[in-house]
RNA sequence: CGGGGUGUGGUGUAACGGCUAACAUUCUGGUUUUGGGUACCAGCGACUCUGGGUUCGAAUCCCAGCACCCCGACCA
């Protein structure tokens, strides 16, 4: 190679410490995950974008139908009478929805509602297959498309049209509901940091903050690389305010009729956004072994045309190998790109590993391995090359994780006073702060400083101390940030 | 819906009110190269967001509209 050091080309993407929002959407982009579409506020999800969620399809599917969790599919259109029936949940999405009003030129006489979320249509449903308690629990799953008119949209973590899969369950006893809903978010913690190297804080979201008909909302939050929280994916406990509203009721042991005790849990392509948002850098997206659709690269060098058959032969091989040991491998063998312009392109796409095979690698019975999280070089062996490279794998999905916890655990702070909160919120700090328990200290806290309580961590201890803002007694501290 | 900003080839930018709207990159064809963005040749590609106005003359100045981006309110 040559003129190197003369010609300098430009990174295409933003600096993430200058810009942390136009760096986001340069990581999408130069990686080819999504792009926007015509309609504004919609997204087109590309390939690359698109493989990262049939993973998270098939992972959490696979965790769910383990606890016995069946997938059905239901419409796209809701009446328009069936979202109204829970007061709590009308109010929340009313301001949101699409709705229908017209078939060809013909106007409908019952509008229908574009489904922002399902549980109205499911549950009319629901209250016609359960009968008694021997139906019980209903446990059901799916994965669709939903539609929220939100007034601001940002690429994955805030689309009018989402994907996502949404968990619906029904029970005999609000404790088995309960167990139900811990259970499910329990199993969106595991993935989020055996999978996805996310970190999550699992906890109750307040009043003011929980989904709009439920009992009780249960939440997974997790912290971006610029400091501010994402909230990952959520469980509800319903209670039995749907199950009254729309009638769902069973006859128990003695004969009895009782209403239904329900759940309801979800997690959204907004995880992607959090994928990206929480380890990629400045020369693109950087993703976690288990979530890559492509985990290894393989270039193949070849300085000399007489050795090509040669090198080809040996990159076959070691694809060959790794493929036969379950590693997602791929050979770019582009023979109109020069190799560095190869490992540029697969390092904004995230792949985490890049192996180079040439002649003197083939010469020396070791190839080079770079691993895309940290720029380290390694040699590995040909033979028991699929071990190797598994264990750097894991590795590069450890190293992930723990850069993730580390930064979790420095960008917390435990705060007693108003003024440091204040500092804390503005460096987009998580804050573990005394609170009252008031919706009226919520909303004048969200009003001074943006911050609102994310959730009320099961990981804390009952403490003795003063609300941060209003001074008055409170019995244990709650986490506070700016969200997205 | 409030506050701010920007609209020029696919992308990123340039052009004092004045010549055929420039440069880089991408793209196409070719030659050459291949251990970190090779080099060169040729080519495709823009009624400068829309509509008015000022002017001998507008990408440039003025007005209106529209679109997009950022910051808020709303939210997964």
């Amino acid at each position: 190679m040559k003129n190197n050091d003369e010609k300098e080309v430009q990174n295409p993407i933003t600096k993430r410490d200058e810009d942390f929002s136009e760096w986001y959407h340069d990581v999408i982009k130069e990686a080819g995950l999504a792009e926007y579409s015509p309609v504004k506020g919609c997204m087109v999800i590309l390939p690359h974008g698109y493989a990262i969620w049939e993973i998270i399809q098939k992972v959490l599917d696979d965790k769910f139908k383990a606890t016995g969790v069946e997938n059905a599919y239901f419409p796209l259109f809701i009446p328009e009478k069936f979202l109204t029936k829970e007061k709590d949940h009308v109010e929340g999405f009313a301001p949101e929805v699409a709705v229908v009003t017209h078939a060809g030129d013909k106007e409908l006489e019952e509008k229908l509602v574009v489904r922002p979320t399902s549980e109205t249509i499911m549950y009319d449903t629901f209250s016609r297959w359960i009968r008694s308690y021997r139906d019980l629990p209903l446990l059901i799953n799916q994965w669709a498309n939903v539609v929220r008119w939100e007034m601001r949209t940002r690429m994955f973590l805030r689309t009018t049209e989402f994907l996502w899969q949404e968990g619906h369950t029904v029970h005999s006893t609000q404790e088995e509901a309960d167990e139900r809903a811990r259970m499910m978010l329990d199993i969106y913690r595991d993935f989020s940091e055996n999978f996805m190297a996310i970190p999550v804080i699992t906890g109750v979201k307040t009043e003011s903050e929980k989904f709009a008909g439920a009992l009780r909302t249960y939440t997974c939050e997790t912290m971006m690389q610029d400091g501010k929280a994402l909230q990952y994916a959520t469980s509800h406990n319903l209670g039995d305010n749907f199950a009254k509203a729309f009638d769902i009721t069973f006859l128990d042991e003695n004969n009895e009729t009782k209403h239904a005790w329900q759940t309801s849990w979800g997690l959204s392509t907004r995880s992607i956004g959090a994928l990206i948002m929480s380890h990629s850098d400045d020369s693109g997206l950087v993703l976690p072994p288990k979530m890559a659709p492509i985990q290894v690269v393989i270039v193949p060098v070849i300085p000399k045309e007489w050795d090509k058959d040669m090198v080809m032969e040996e990159v076959k091989s070691v694809y060959d190998l790794l493929s036969d040991y379950g590693i997602r491998a791929k050979i770019d063998d582009r023979d109109f790109l020069s190799v560095g312009e190869k490992y540029y392109h697969w390092e904004r796409k995230g792949v985490p590993l890049r192996i180079e095979i040439g002649p003197k690698d083939i010469a020396n019975g070791k190839f080079v391995a770079v691993r895309r999280d940290n720029g380290d070089k390694n040699r590995i062996d040909f033979s028991g090359a699929d071990e190797s490279v598994k264990k750097l794998l894991s590795e590069i999905q450890d190293t992930l994780l723990k850069n993730a916890q580390d930064r979790i655990k420095e960008n917390t702070i435990f705060v007693d006073n108003w003024d440091e909160f204040e500092k804390a919120i503005e460096s987009n700090k998580f804050v573990m702060a005394h609170w009252d328990g008031t919706k009226e200290t919520e909303d004048e806290i969200k009003e001074k400083t943006g911050a609102t309580i994310r959730c009320v961590p099961f990981s804390v201890e009952e403490e003795k101390g003063k609300c941060v803002y209003s001074g008055k007694e409170s019995g244990t501290r709650v986490l506070f940030a700016k969200a997205y």
